[in-house]
DNA sequence: ATATAATGTTTAAACGATTAAGTTAAAATT
DNA sequence: AATTTTAACTTAATCGTTTAAACATTATAT
C-alpha cells in the first residue's frame, strides 16, 4: 500500500510544525493563533494531497475510538440483521462506527468477541446477551465500559436496557386465539433461561390460565436452540401421530415460525383450518405465506434508536444511572388465526 | 471508564521495563532470551490484571489495524447479510474483525463509508459496488488499498472480484420458462448500468431471442432502487389492466420478488395459473409460498469466502495478480414455474 | 524607552505498544 | 587475570496525533 499522507507530510511540504497543521486542520485556529494566510496555504495542501486523518492514531491520543461493538446472536438473522442496519444508521448521526459479531447463541463465542473488541477499544457495547453470560456483563459492569443491552436483560443485574414487553405481547397474542375461539394451543418456544424466551412463555401460560376455558391447557415445546428445525419437526411430527390434536401454534421466534410452518407445508397441513398460526416477529414470507400471518411485530427500529441513543449518552456522561426501556409490540392479526365457526 | 491495564502497569508491578513485559506477552522469550521465572511472574500479573493488549496502539505501531471495511447495498437485505456472516466467520478465523456500512445503493454514501473505514485503517474492502463508483474503486487501485467486488464489478476497472454469471443464470432460468411452454415472460429489474443487473437483463433478452418461439418477446420493466415497491405495483398494475397479457414473471431479485409477489397476491393472480414465478435469490419465503417458487441460487457462502481468501491474501502479498472468480448459481426448480398444460 | 501584551509559531511530551540497540553482570574462554 | 561470550534486562525511538508550554516577534501601553 501507497505510504499514506500524515500531518508531518503536510507540515514538511508546507514548511511548518505538525502542531500547526492540526491546529488548522481541527479548526483551532483562533484558540492557536494561526496565521489568516499560513492557514489557507495549509487546508489547500491537505486537500490536495488528499489528507485523512488516521484515526487510530487519534484514538490512541483521545483514548475514545467513536466505534460501538454490536453483538447480536447472529447477523444473517433478519430480526438482528435489521436492528443492525438502524444501529448502524443512528451511530453513524453521532459519528461512531460498528464492529458487530455474531454470538450463535454462545456463551464462549460471546466471550471471544467481547474480548476481541475491548481490544479494540470499542467506547461502549450494544448487546444481545446469550444465556450464562452473566459474567460477562458484570465484568461490563465493573470495569465501567458502556454497554445497553437489548432484547434481551438479566433482571437480578443492574444495566442499561431496551426490550419489548414479551410477556404482554405473548398474552396478548395467545388471548387473541382463544377469543377466536382455539382450543387447544400448543407453543413452541427456544429451551432458554433467558428473559425474553421465560416471558413469552409466561405469557403464553397465563393467558391460557386466566382464560377458564377447561379445554385450553398450556402444552408448551422447547428445543434447543443448535438443533431447532430437527426438534420442531420430531416435535410436529409427534403431535400429529400421538394423536393430540392441536388448532393453534404459537411460534416464539421468527426462526422457529419458518421451521415450523416449512414443516407444516410438508405435512400438508392447512392453515388455518387445520391448525391456526400466531408468529413473533416479522419475515417478509409472513406477508404472502398462502395464507397471511398473525404476528407479534417488535418496534425493532425503536429498540435499536433508544439502544443507540442511551449508549452515546452513557459513554459521554458516564455517571448516569442505568436507563431501562420497556417497549410495547402490535399484534398483527389476519388470516391464519382467524376466527373458528 | 475505568483506566485500562497497560503493558507499563504490569512492568511497574512486577518491577520490570514495559519491553520485558512485551516480548513475554508475544511469546519472544527466546529471541529476547527473557529469565523463564520472571517470564512467569509477567504472565500471572498480567493473568491477574486480566490485561488486554490495547490493538489501537499495535495498529498504530505496526501499520496494519487487521480490520476489514464490508461495503454493501443493505445490511438488513437478507442477501447481504448473510454474505456479511459469513464474511465475518472467514475474516475471524484469520484474527480480522470487519466493520460494515450500508449505502444504499448510493454513490455518495459509498464514498463517505469510505473515507471513514479509510480514516479507520482497515487492512483493505470488500465492496459490492454501487452505480457511478468507479472514481471511488480508481481510487482504491490508485492507492494500492486492497479490495476485492463482490455481486457487481465494472469490466472497464482491472480489480479482484468474485460474483456469479448472472448472464447463465438469467438465461437458464428464462430459458426454463420457455421450455415449460411460457410464452409472455416479462421481466422486472431495478434500472441500473451495473454488469450484475445489466448481464441478467442480457441473460433474459438472449434466452428469448435463441428460441424461435414467435410469440416469445422480451418484456422489460425496469423500475429505480428508491422507489422499487411501488413501481412495481404501477407496472404490475398496468400489465393486467393494459390488455397485455403475460403468462410468467421474473424477478431480477429477492427484493424485487417480494415486492412483486405481494401485489400479485393483492391482485388475487394464481400462481402458476394466472403468472408462472421465477426468481433471483433466496427468501425464506420462497420455501413456502402457497406455490414453492422457483428461484436462482447463488452460492453466497463460497462468495464470501474466496473473497475474504483473495483479500487477507492480497493484504499480506500485495503485489499479487488481480483474482477473477465466476461461479455458478443453480436453477433451483419448483411449482411456480411447472409445465403448462 | 521600556515594560506589557498580543500574535504567530515551534517544541516536546503523551497515548500504548514494539523492537533495535545498548547496558550490565556473570560465566566461559584464553 | 584478562578477555570474550552469554544471558538478562533497560533505553529510547517510533507509529500519527494532540496540546500545553515555550519561544520569538511585533504591537501597544506606560
Amino acid at each position: 500500500m501507497n505510504k499514506k499522507v500524515s500531518l508531518k507530510d503536510i507540515a514538511k511540504a508546507v514548511g511548518v510544525s505538525t502542531a500547526l497543521v492540526s491546529y488548522v486542520l481541527n479548526n483551532k485556529e483562533k484558540e492557536a493563533r494561526v496565521g489568516k494566510q499560513i492557514a489557507e496555504v495549509i487546508r489547500k495542501k491537505a486537500a490536495e494531497l488528499n489528507y485523512q486523518p488516521n484515526q487510530i492514531a487519534k484514538s490512541l491520543k483521545s483514548g475514545k475510538s467513536f466505534t460501538i461493538g454490536l453483538i447480536v446472536a447472529d447477523i444473517s438473522n433478519p430480526f438482528f440483521a435489521n436492528i443492525a442496519r438502524t444501529i448502524e444508521d443512528e451511530a453513524k448521526k453521532n459519528n461512531y462506527t460498528v464492529i458487530f459479531g455474531s454470538s450463535d447463541e454462545n456463551a464462549e463465542k460471546s466471550q471471544d468477541l467481547m474480548d476481541v473488541l475491548i481490544k479494540r477499544q470499542v467506547d461502549g457495547f450494544i448487546i444481545a446477551p446469550t444465556e450464562h453470560t452473566e459474567a460477562q456483563i458484570n465484568y461490563l459492569n465493573a470495569s465501567n465500559i458502556p454497554f445497553v443491552l437489548i432484547d434481551r436483560y438479566f433482571p437480578e443485574i443492574k444495566t442499561n436496557y431496551v426490550i419489548t414487553d414479551n410477556f404482554k405481547a405473548a398474552y396478548q397474542a395467545t388471548s387473541h386465539l382463544i377469543n377466536n375461539g382455539y382450543k387447544r394451543i400448543a407453543m413452541i418456544a427456544y429451551k432458554s433461561n433467558l428473559i425474553h424466551m421465560q416471558e413469552r412463555i409466561k405469557g403464553y401460560t397465563m393467558a391460557i390460565k386466566d382464560h377458564k376455558v377447561k379445554s385450553v391447557k398450556p402444552l408448551l415445546f422447547e428445543v434447543a436452540y443448535d438443533h431447532a428445525e430437527l426438534e420442531i419437526q420430531k416435535q410436529i411430527e409427534s403431535l400429529i401421530n400421538g394423536g393430540q390434536t392441536i388448532d393453534a401454534l404459537f411460534f416464539a421466534t421468527n426462526t422457529l415460525s419458518i421451521y415450523g410452518l416449512k414443516f407444516l407445508n410438508n405435512k400438508r397441513l392447512k392453515i388455518p383450518d387445520d391448525v391456526a398460526i400466531v408468529c413473533f416477529d416479522e419475515g417478509d414470507a409472513f406477508d404472502f405465506f398462502y395464507c397471511p400471518l398473525t404476528y407479534v411485530k417488535q418496534p425493532l427500529i425503536e429498540v435499536a434508536r433508544q439502544a443507540v441513543k442511551i449508549l452515546v449518552n452513557q459513554i459521554s456522561h458516564p455517571k448516569q444511572d442505568e436507563t431501562q426501556v420497556l417497549l410495547d409490540s402490535d399484534l398483527i392479526i389476519r388470516e391464519s388465526s382467524r376466527k373458528t365457526k
